[in-house]
DNA sequence: CAACCGCCCTGGGTGC
DNA sequence: TGCACCCAGGGCGGTT
């Protein structure tokens, strides 16, 4: 499931990979996964045909190449896109949905979602905040590796609101980057559990978890990210693995690394959430 | 407007 | 063995 972690892997094979080459052949093998592009495959393919990539950029777990054109091929992963750079002569992947060939004749560059939550388009720069980023991205708030991340602002703001803690976590626009893995790894060090009201929450302890998010995912960078299956692997199919070092998420039943007492696993949001029942006790209703 | 809910989608795993 | 069902989950549109 890529996170701020797995996606800056992804980005970094990326700038390694096709930056400076231009493209000379797209195809699209799945309409979903440009649904996001309004205007179909060959208005897709003909806006990045010709052009170079300039740069390869991230906000949370958006991921896009700026492209000579002064528009920009975005993806978002989803839960199961990968970015592969392989040898044209490579059998295509079951669940290939795009295609990239570069002038250059080089390695190809392949977009394979097997879910299709995840998906590419070629959008408009716009500046906001004095930063480049495509239209989409322009109401994500800055991650956690940002330079220019405020963090006494996501301080206040995440007070301000009037919701669960794990929610507001989770919510883009206030500090994008953290998905459902790293927001209860985020808890567990701060000792907080996911339904304790925000607007309850002290300033300082806000700050221990923005800092324990930043941390983990920091971890897991070095880690090449967390993988639990073969879903999320780097642009070389290869899979990282701080999932050995998750304290609290899919951990159910396992002993919690600072107590010892059996993580627990609770109904969230129609998925899952993952906590210790001593170090994160329930909030009182 | 802020908060929240349901839906999108596939295939690996599980239980009968 | 085979089938039905569950589950993962970010973002978005619709509703309260």
């Amino acid at each position: 499931m890529p996170e701020l972690p797995e996606v800056e892997t992804v980005r970094r094979g990326l700038a390694d990979h096709v930056l400076g080459r231009t493209i000379t052949e797209v195809e699209v093998f799945h309409p979903r996964s440009i649904r996001r592009h309004l205007t179909g495959a060959v208005d897709f393919a003909g806006r990045l045909v010709g052009h170079r990539v300039e740069a390869v950029s991230r906000r949370g777990k958006y991921l896009w190449a700026e492209l000579s054109s002064a528009e920009a091929l975005l993806a978002h992963l989803g839960m199961s896109g990968q970015m592969l750079i392989r040898p044209g002569s490579a059998p295509a992947e079951i669940h290939l949905r795009v295609r990239v060939r570069f002038a250059d004749d080089g390695p190809e560059l392949r977009f394979v979602d097997q879910r299709t939550f995840g998906g590419l388009s070629v959008e408009e720069l716009t500046v906001v905040d004095g930063t480049t980023v495509p239209l989409p991205v322009a109401h994500i708030g800055r991650d956690p590796m940002d330079p220019l991340f405020d963090l006494e602002a996501v301080v206040a703001a995440m007070r301000r609101k009037r919701t669960e803690v794990k929610r507001a976590l989770l919510d883009q626009n206030l500090v994008s980057g953290i998905g459902n893995i790293y927001a209860d790894e985020a808890l567990w060090r701060a000792r907080l559990h996911w339904a304790r009201p925000t607007d309850r929450l002290s300033v300082a302890k806000v700050r221990e978890l923005l800092a324990a998010a930043t941390e983990v995912m920091a971890e897991a960078l070095v880690a090449g990210g967390t993988s639990f299956d073969a879903l999320y692997v780097n642009t070389n199919g290869e899979s990282g693995y701080f999932d050995r070092s998750l304290a609290a998420y899919g951990q159910e039943g396992l002993p919690c690394p600072r107590c010892g007492r059996p993580i627990r696993r609770e109904p969230f949001m129609n998925r899952s959430s993952f906590s210790c029942p001593r170090c994160q006790p329930r909030p009182r209703s």
